[in-house]
DNA sequence: CAGCAATTAAAACGTTTGTTTAACCGCTGA
DNA sequence: TCAGCGGTTAAACAAACGTTTTAATTGCTG
């Protein structure tokens, strides 16, 4: 087994036990005893456990956002070749969640367990993780949430930056939940969900959260 | 110290550390060394850590539950008294978050923390403590979505679920971690924002998503 | 004041955790 | 051929964990 090998079979272990069962909740011990690997290649090959958890977000983040990018230059040509037409939000949405989803999908990696992992990050991350996210993907965020929020000039900032949060919740807790929620649904009413349906549902409606009339202060 | 004081500082301690930092990454030793009360008394008073959990769930979920409760029996006898009278979605909203938010703080509990230990139950609770939640408050939970569904009768039932999560998503998540939000937002923008206010707009942009023209399909 | 049950206290229990050590293997370049 | 090096392995490390045990202490009741 070459050592490219090893490496990687770790961050595949790695990957799906903490996108299941979190970071604390997941030992090494599991992981190295998953990937079919010695206990001592975390530490040999990454360093820490902490380094480890950085890997397996960079392995993600890293084509997430080369497409993410890309995307966003793709849509930014095309709006000064024709600067008068207005885009739609959840078209703007819709194609976001596309072009990621088969970024992701063209890799094989999982994009319900990228968004456990991302619901990880926001909810689990105390410190370390969170700082790594922020320095190394935080450009791309704010390009993102620029272009949103110049396709919603009639929006008021602070409002616009509290619903862009509000998109973000909506996204990640429901999708990084995805099995679960579908499970009830289909057992309430005999419906299944695939992801991509569910995406076609979230981009409008999390347009017209976007959109939405300002609330009118007294 | 009598025994009453003890529990309850146990509780309170747990309760802050706990949002804080989650379950697994909280040790009894952390929880009783700041509570000033032995580590023996966790046992002794809880029977074991998943029951302290459930005993700090317990005492935020069922106020607010009576609470919940008691404001949808308030909604339904005034819309049979004027049963042609359609009520308003973020109307519902906006005084369920009042209503919710108002019992907490009567009894000295920060919604803030409360939406944080919330959005753990729904991240970080593997088994025990989400059986123990559905089993308890489940019903009050259907009967708030009954309520909101019937209000929304345009809307495909399977639709509405879907809907239903990414307003929970939208809600929890935001809420939970509103206090980094708001340095973002207070940094970028030198505009603070209160609990309320960001209640405030949440609401309309949560009825917003709920009441949105389904999407048009092929 | 004696006695009993409830509570607190200190100490130790066995596990599990992340990490480190040291021996060993297989290849490559001199 | 063999020294050297990157990689793997088994074993052990100290620390932290939840829990249990046993003893001391408290507060109430007869």
């Amino acid at each position: 087994m070459s050592q490219l090998d090893t490496v990687n079979r770790i961050l595949d272990a790695a990957e799906v036990l903490f996108a299941e069962r979190g970071f604390t909740e997941t030992s090494l011990r599991t992981i190295t005893s998953t990937a079919g690997v010695n206990l001592a290649a975390v530490n040999y090959h990454f360093g820490s456990k902490k380094e480890l958890i950085q890997a397996v977000f960079e392995r993600f983040l890293t084509p997430f956002t080369a497409n993410l990018d890309q995307e966003l230059t793709r849509r930014q040509a095309q709006l000064e070749a024709s600067p008068g037409e207005q885009l739609e939000v959840d078209d703007l949405l819709q194609s976001l969640y596309r072009v990621a989803l088969a970024g992701l999908a063209k890799e094989g990696r999982d994009p319900k367990r990228f968004m456990g992992l991302l619901g990880l990050a926001y909810t689990q991350s105390q410190g370390h993780l969170r700082r790594f996210i922020v320095s190394r993907y935080g450009p791309s965020y704010r390009r993102f949430a620029g272009q949103l929020a110049n396709a919603l000039p009639q929006v008021d900032p602070v409002t616009f930056y509290w619903r862009l949060y509000f998109m973000l919740g909506a996204t990640i807790f429901s999708l990084s939940s995805f099995d679960a929620i579908e499970a009830i649904l289909r057992e309430d009413f005999g419906a299944e969900s695939s992801l991509e349906e569910t995406l076609a549902r979230l981009a409008p409606a999390a347009a017209a959260m976007l959109t939405a009339p300002e609330p009118k202060d007294a």
